[in-house]
DNA sequence: ACTATTAATCGTAATATTGCAATATATAAA
DNA sequence: TTTATATATTGCAATATTACGATTAATAGT
């Protein structure tokens, strides 16, 4: 097996999966962390800051992309990541009101 | 290789991508929706809401305790789980100052 | 004690993820 | 055009995750 069954899920459930991903490995949550303190889109230093080898590097941000959360440019021979505004402010509001959903005060345990 | 390299990553990186990890499955996310939207700790019903085997849910369920998002209580033949409310705030606070993160205005993407 | 019920665990198969060396690609500089 | 630099892709090995049937353990009811 070691197939998630996704049509037994809501889109609600699959897309919380799906950006929860995207911070599911520490790798990843280094380079957002990096993008945003660099006050620059980051390109290649990545593989410096970070110990990992540039293949590497180069597929937490092809996945990170594909989700949607960063960007990227072309700027010569290097490329220029940075996050993607929009997508991050969609994401916010997602996970905000899937952390705030009510408690039930008479909870058992 | 295929084994997460934590030691290279800050104590702040891994327990993000630990706890994304818990909403990292459209499963896992629907067990939680389900122990959010019943106002009772739900045991085995989730077997039977979710279209996933007693074993995959159980085995679901064991890594979001181990996690910590949420605790079990025995209960005659059945076990009652339930969001741990202290850890949820916990997690808020630690996903807030992370998708909070300032932008720098001169983005270049 | 016996039986039914419920949940955890074990064993196993299939797919996914992580990581890197090697290679390919693409642009800049000479 | 050749060379240097930077990133993407490919191919592969190792580990992790997902899922489930079968079994085990533990309690409730008879």
């Amino acid at each position: 097996m070691g197939l998630t069954k996704t049509e037994i899920f809501t889109d609600a459930q699959n897309e919380i999966a799906t950006l929860a991903k995207a911070f599911a490995h520490p790798a990843r949550v280094a380079i957002l962390h990096h993008l945003f303190k660099t006050n620059a889109c980051i390109c290649g230093d990545l593989v410096d800051e970070i110990g990992l080898a540039q293949a590497t590097i180069s597929q937490h941000l092809r996945e990170l992309k594909s989700i949607g959360i960063i960007k990227g440019n072309i700027e010569g021979t290097s490329v220029c990541y940075c996050i993607d505004q929009d997508k991050w402010a969609d994401m916010k509001t997602i996970f905000n009101s899937f952390f705030n959903q009510d408690f039930n005060a008479t909870n058992c345990c």
